[in-house]
DNA sequence: ACAATCCCCAGTAAATTACTTGGTATTGGG
DNA sequence: CCCAATACCAAGTAATTTACTGGGGATTGT
């Protein structure tokens, strides 16, 4: 039930790219530079990213990275489901239809626990905001942290 | 974050047992069946069950498998960290001292997120008992389901 | 022109998953 | 007392997934 390093690494670079957004695009290297991640494995994460019109992306010299939208209109929810799809913890109970129907095509009982597993990841994932993040983020930079964190 | 086999099947084998419970001892074979799962491949996960004494076991001849514990005592939560291990998204935020601390000694943004879908996901988990999970199954047994499902 | 950047595709080593196989130990019933 | 049924144990293994890397190509400001 762990998230694998797409969805870790990718909320990260979405936070770094949104608490220096208002500076402008960022390009990717800078990124991958603070958070201490591969440029080339953030590439692949940022072309999910712009397909799901999180990100918006400016091409060729002084080109770079900008949010798809507002902070506040962006959730963590939207970041982890682009890049690690459905959260559910089983295929059958997935948003998506992919999931096929379990062999028990009647009443299953373990289903209704996987639904409710599903609903409390996805209640807190969809109610967090980059905007949110931004600002523990902005109320946490000290000194202290600056020297090893981002910024 | 999908679950593995073990929690899913683990689960499974975990309700078939606590419905069948009352009758005395359940050979393994029966659940496999019953289930439609592997009888060896549950016996690992049985193993790791009767470590965490969620489960007794009565061996030779007319041996099988008890509940460890009355269903009103057992949770989803003990039987999915037993087979998968911690639930947390990201090794910071596991409950067992094993996650090592990630490289951002100090403050860290997105840690405070792991931690409250770790919290949510505990939330639904430790508050669902096999009692109300026999229930549930006792509601909804039918002569419908009575021909694929369990019973 | 050219350097910086995004973009795209394919490969790959390591880890993990989902089992299977082949045994041994224990016990109740005939 | 034997034997069939069961739990218990250790290893192996094929398939899949993960977490990248590498090699290019396309676009654009200077």
């Amino acid at each position: 039930m762990k998230l694998s390093t797409k969805g870790r690494y990718g909320l990260k670079a979405m936070l770094d790219l949104a608490v220096h957004n208002d500076e402008g695009q960022v390009v990717l290297k800078s990124i991958a530079e603070r958070q201490g991640l591969s440029e080339s494995y953030l590439e692949q994460l940022f072309a999910a990213l712009k397909r799901a019109k999180l990100v918006k992306s400016l091409r060729g010299s002084q080109g770079g990275y900008l949010l798809g939208d507002k902070p506040e209109n962006i959730t963590v929810g939207d970041i982890l489901r682009t890049l690690e799809g459905s959260l559910a913890p089983a295929d059958c109970v997935s948003e998506n239809g992919e999931g096929h129907m379990c062999e028990n095509s009647g009443f299953c009982v373990t289903r209704g626990v996987w639904e409710r597993i599903r609903d409390g990841i996805n209640n807190v994932i969809d109610n967090i905001t980059l905007q949110e993040l931004i600002d523990d983020y902005k109320a946490n930079s000290n000194v202290d942290n600056d020297l090893i964190g981002m910024h």
